[in-house]
RNA sequence: GGGCCCGUAGCUCAGCGGUUAGAGCAGGGGACUCAUAAUCCCUUGGUCGGAGGUUCGAAUCCUUCCGGGCCUACCA
């Protein structure tokens, strides 16, 4: 018997759980309930990750002290996680004082090894807010292109810099202007650690193939940099005990939470913490998503290894979540939060469509609405659920048979399916499974097909017969409960109610049950309503709750835009003038091959005055549809010199970047040249 | 510029060196009527992204190109 430790990544604090977060407690939560029902010693370990600014600053804007945010948020994702089934045996905190212990255990180990260094770090200063700003708190002006209103680590256009060389910054927690100021902050050396992360990574099948190039090509082939693992204060943490005034950075103590977690749990059933954490004995298996595998596969092994914990056996890294092919998105009301799938829908479809869908690679898995009421009602109405509703009513009369009748080998063949079926399971290779169950589904509905129970229901003398035939097809459609078991905990369930013996291990497909009464057959799973799908979709597509109320009929905008990009501040009348804006007519457009994001294009503002401008609006807008329409344009910026050309001026334009990016048009009877006011 | 993944029937995917390339769904035809318009049988449909190469044999291995996605770097 394995004994294995198995956790998901912990769910930040600041935000609610949606379907794409279920893509891995699912994953994980299929994983563990298949280690449990083949007899393994296995426990599902996780825990709200509850530090950093961001929980700092929501609990500001909500007027609620951070305790209370966290154990708010942590109770909501308790509740989302139970009505998808996600069974964890402990659901910690990283705020918790197991976590303050093990961190500082940790801490220590790392002073000891003298890992630890102080570094001066220069970072705005926010004086209003009282706090450090991270990148994602700052806003201003690319150092390069000039563009406005761009992060503090990087601009639209790919530039990446430093928050201090931004122009004009302006802290988005206050809207004052940060200052600059420097102030210690502690680093860990994994540089030291650099051989050992060679070997670990790259041998053992400890990660996916993909992981391990990846780390290989793009961390690995330098020396690794130190990493900064504290902030000033004010933050909501840990102080670091022998360097008051400084908090470990939630980075930090966020996987030592995987350990605290479990140290409740050990408390709680009277286990030895060592032995899940410092014993060859334990398997530990983390999932996580590919946006976090730095974390978890460099930082997160060299910090055990220095301590002397256990190292993760694997770690199994998935991909993102699409709905219908892109990104979710809560203006097309694909970004589902848990709760509101549930309120419209049976938490066991997700549960089966992922599954049909995972894979053991990092691919991305979408999430097709078609598809996914077309898969279940075929899949597991159609198929799998039809056998003991086709065969139950029957056999309700009868029982089962004492012997098991001869099938023409089916049982048997499906019972030694199963190794592949659990060899599938195992690699996290859900969709294979997932296939084989459903070609042993199709065989049993052949079966019961040919042998017509209901025919034999007519007449009297065939009554053993048709207790023969519904004791078969009861029996194979068991093997698929006993097999879809840890996608489908309750239909494992409700099989063991109907035929009277629960289902608690996986061996139980090898042996038929037999001699037993048939309860009242009452339906396991009903058909995806496509109605309920439209209105979850329905439901998440309003708007965040918005501002005051508007006139009938008018559009509800919500004030996401402005929060994003905070408005400046004033600018004079003359300064605005200084601005020469004009109508221009796209008189030529096309492809900057090299560019990634860049046509050019070539504007008349009337006459023979013509502007060459690059514009970083490929992909969006097509190079033929552009030419003949107006645009607006910067016109008297200086130019620019580019990798492409030198560009003219500018295109204006709104959008967040990416492919949201829209031009500004013109009304009818402007002409080139025509300045804006 | 570098790296990774993907490109197989209308859709979602399996096959990853060996008989005429498969499944599910969708489409067409039939059967059945126990079952949640479920099931069963038959069937249409693919120069396996393109081109080279290795091999007795390639969807499968190699090279290269094209297309899609992601990551990373650099330039301005």
């Amino acid at each position: 018997m394995r004994q294995i430790l198995v956790t998901s990544a912990l769910p930040y604090a600041n935000g609610h759980i949606h379907i794409g977060h279920l893509v891995e407690y699912l994953q994980t939560d299929i994983w563990v309930r298949f280690q449990k029902l083949r007899g393994n010693r296995c426990i599902y370990i996780c825990a709200d990750d509850t530090h950093g600014t961001a929980i700092m600053i929501r609990a500001r804007d909500e007027g609620i002290g951070e305790e209370e945010l966290i154990a708010e948020m942590q109770q909501a994702h308790i509740r989302d996680f139970a009505g998808f089934d996600i069974e964890f045996d402990n659901y910690g905190s990283t705020h918790s004082q197991e976590n303050r212990e093990l961190c500082a255990e940790i801490w220590a180990s790392k002073r000891e090894a003298g890992l630890i260094s102080v570094q001066e770090v220069t970072q705005l200063y926010d004086v209003e807010a009282g706090t450090f700003l991270a990148d994602r708190f700052v806003r201003g002006t690319c150092p390069f292109c000039k563009l406005a209103n761009q992060y503090g680590d990087s601009c639209d256009n790919g530039h990446h810099y430093g928050p201090v060389d931004l122009i004009d910054p302006v802290s988005t927690l206050s809207g004052t202007t940060p200052e600059i100021r420097t102030a210690k902050h502690l680093f860990v050396n994994i540089e030291r650690l650099h051989g050992f992360l060679d070997e670990w990574t790259q041998s053992g099948n400890h990660l996916q193939p993909e992981i391990a190039n990846y780390l290989k090509g793009h961390f690995l082939h330098e020396p690794l940099r130190d990493w900064d693992v504290s902030r000033p204060a004010p933050y909501f943490g840990f102080e670091i005990p022998d360097s008051p005034g400084n908090y470990w950075y939630v980075w930090f103590d966020a996987p030592i939470g995987y350990m605290a977690s479990t140290k409740q749990w050990c408390d709680r059933h009277g286990e030895d913490f060592d032995q899940w954490w410092r014993s060859d004995k334990t398997e530990i298996h983390h999932f996580i998503g590919k946006d976090i595998t730095y974390f978890h596969t460099l930082f997160w092994p060299a910090m055990l290894k220095t301590s002397g914990f256990s190292l993760p056996e694997k770690v199994h890294i998935h991909g993102f979540l699409t709905v219908n092919g892109e990104k979710m998105s809560k203006s097309k009301g694909t970004f589902v939060r848990a709760s509101t799938y549930l309120e419209h829908l049976d938490p066991a479809y997700l549960r089966y469509y992922y599954a049909a869908k995972l894979t053991n690679r990092v691919d991305d898995i979408d999430l097709n609405l078609d598809e996914f009421v077309a898969k279940v009602n075929s899949d597991m109405v159609g198929n799998v659920v039809n056998l003991a509703s086709r065969t139950a009513k029957f056999a309700a009369r009868t029982g089962l048979s004492d012997v098991y009748p001869d099938d023409g080998g089916l049982f048997e063949q499906a019972a030694k399916g199963g190794d592949a079926i659990a060899e599938a399971y195992e690699a996290c290779d859900y969709g294979r499974a997932i296939r084989q169950i459903l070609v042993a589904g199709d065989r049993a509905n052949q079966f019961v097909e040919h042998n017509a129970p209901w025919n034999l229901a007519k007449d009297p003398e065939q009554a053993d017969r048709l207790r023969d035939v519904c004791t078969v097809g009861l029996n194979l459609f068991r093997q698929l409960a006993v097999y879809l078991a840890p996608v489908l905990p309750r239909l494992a369930r409700q099989t063991g109610e109907l035929l009277g013996r629960p289902i608690a291990r996986w061996d139980e497909s090898k042996t038929p049950v037999l001699g037993t009464s048939v309860g009242k057959f009452r339906h396991m799973m009903k058909r995806v309503d496509r109605q309920c799908v439209d209105a979850t979709v329905a439901a998440s597509t309003k708007a965040e709750p918005a501002g005051p109320q508007s006139a009938p009929g008018a559009p509800e905008d919500s004030d996401e835009p402005l929060k994003v990009e905070p408005l400046t501040e004033t600018c004079t009348f003359d300064e605005f003038t200084k601005v020469d804006l004009r109508i221009a007519r796209v008189v030529a457009a096309e492809d900057v091959p090299e560019a990634s994001k860049l046509l050019k294009l070539t504007l008349s503002l009337g006459g023979e005055h013509r502007r060459t401008v690059l514009a970083g609006i490929k992909g969006v807008y097509q190079p033929a549809d552009l030419i003949g329409r107006l645009v607006v344009c910067a016109a008297n910026l200086a130019p620019r010199k580019m990798k492409f050309g030198t560009s003219e001026g500018m295109i204006l334009a709104s959008g967040p970047g990416g492919k949201e990016i829209f031009m500004l048009s013109v009304d009818k009877g402007a002409r080139p040249g025509q300045r804006v006011h």
